[in-house]
DNA sequence: TTGTTTAAAATTGTATACAATTATTTAAAA
DNA sequence: TTTTAAATAATTGTATACAATTTTAAACAA
């Protein structure tokens, strides 16, 4: 199964990764470089860098599979919502003519797209926005919480969320219109009703 | 050199961590595996980790020391005044006595002690505040970002911007008089000033 | 010169053996 | 029984050899 045009590092990396995101491990288990080793079909030293970063992005915590507690997301969120809505305030005032038509794009195939498409649609949108501040450390810190955003974002799109795609609708009109206050306090409502959203569904 | 009682990535990453923060490679200068290994007494193994961790925190890019442009340290310094901006104001409403009575220190300490103790009470100053949210993400996104804030901590210190202390009670009796607004703008102000005087010593 | 191709060297990625540490089990004492 | 201690097993940390890749240098053609 081992591909031979990447590192094996890469490789074990993104099978963690879905194979956490997917729920296939037990919450909490205790992951062991030597087993994982022998599933992946490689050694144990790429296994320990894949684990590494994957602890660095959350998902893994002493090397056990970090399941969030409802506490947990809400303070991924404040985190997420501070960096979100200070991009979004800086599109209202900086965004380039291609960044705004991207944006529409994704509107556009929120509309008609299949649920596949939709959520990666969904994941677009928010990353033009953050993309567009032109900071890396801001790209970067978002992008690291991406996977445990990813399990959220998958709840909201394959529960239909009320409005999901119309609250885009309308961010995207307040930036392009340049209403800074505006289309921050837009995506801040935003991210809240996904993060209550979501948290009522695990919740049941 | 290397000690017992500890691990040789730890030995490692804070050795390569001083050399550094402290100037003691060339900017941009690459790093070997191999040599730093020996230069240590240790394997590369160990070594290998603490490059990957330094990547991590943005000191090592490509295996290459790291050397800020004022741009890159504008970008850091964005992310950094939403954060502690936003800790600013939680702690103005949530803030227990004890941290106040810690606050109260470091600024004692920034009056009364050497150049060496008035670089930890201002980072401590700073990592309270952050630390009173009580949101792991949080914490350690900041805290992920020390290293770089290190190098202008010590510039400011070292050259004594003006009013550097009387900012950090003027923050501190906001937050005591639970004044959110003023608690958040003081420290993004606080934060600016910084900023600004490092930035135009470190053009010179 | 400049650019392209090939060979050599340097460096990183991976596997594996072994050492150090941590967790688990077993057995003895209270 | 319950607790403590010792022994054993499991796991992680480190060193090292080798393979794959990348970088550098050299040789040659345009």
């Amino acid at each position: 199964m081992k591909k031979k045009d990447t590192h094996a590092y890469t490789y074990a990396y993104e099978y963690l990764r879905d194979q956490i995101l997917n729920g296939k491990f037990e919450p909490n288990m205790k992951l062991t470089e030597e087993k994982l080793a022998e599933v992946m079909g490689i050694s144990r030293t790429p296994v320990r860098s894949a684990i590494a970063k994957l602890e660095q992005e959350g998902l893994i915590k002493n090397k056990r599979i970090f399941s969030p507690t409802s506490t947990d997301i809400r303070h991924i969120f404040q985190v997420r919502i501070l960096l979100e809505g200070f991009s979004s305030r800086y599109c209202a005032r900086y965004i380039s003519e291609e960044g705004l038509n991207s944006l529409r794009e994704c509107v556009e195939i929120g509309h008609t797209g299949t649920q596949e498409e939709v959520m990666q649609a969904n994941h677009q949108f928010h990353q033009i926005i953050v993309k567009e501040t032109h900071n890396p450390l801001m790209i970067d810190t978002i992008d690291k919480m991406q996977s445990i955003i990813y399990l959220m974002r998958k709840t909201v799109v394959y529960h239909k969320r009320p409005n999901l795609i119309d609250e885009h609708a309308e961010i995207l009109n307040a930036i392009a219109s340049h209403d800074e206050d505006l289309a921050e306090n837009l995506m801040v409502e935003h991210l809240k009703k996904d993060l209550e959203f979501s948290l009522n569904l695990l919740k049941v």
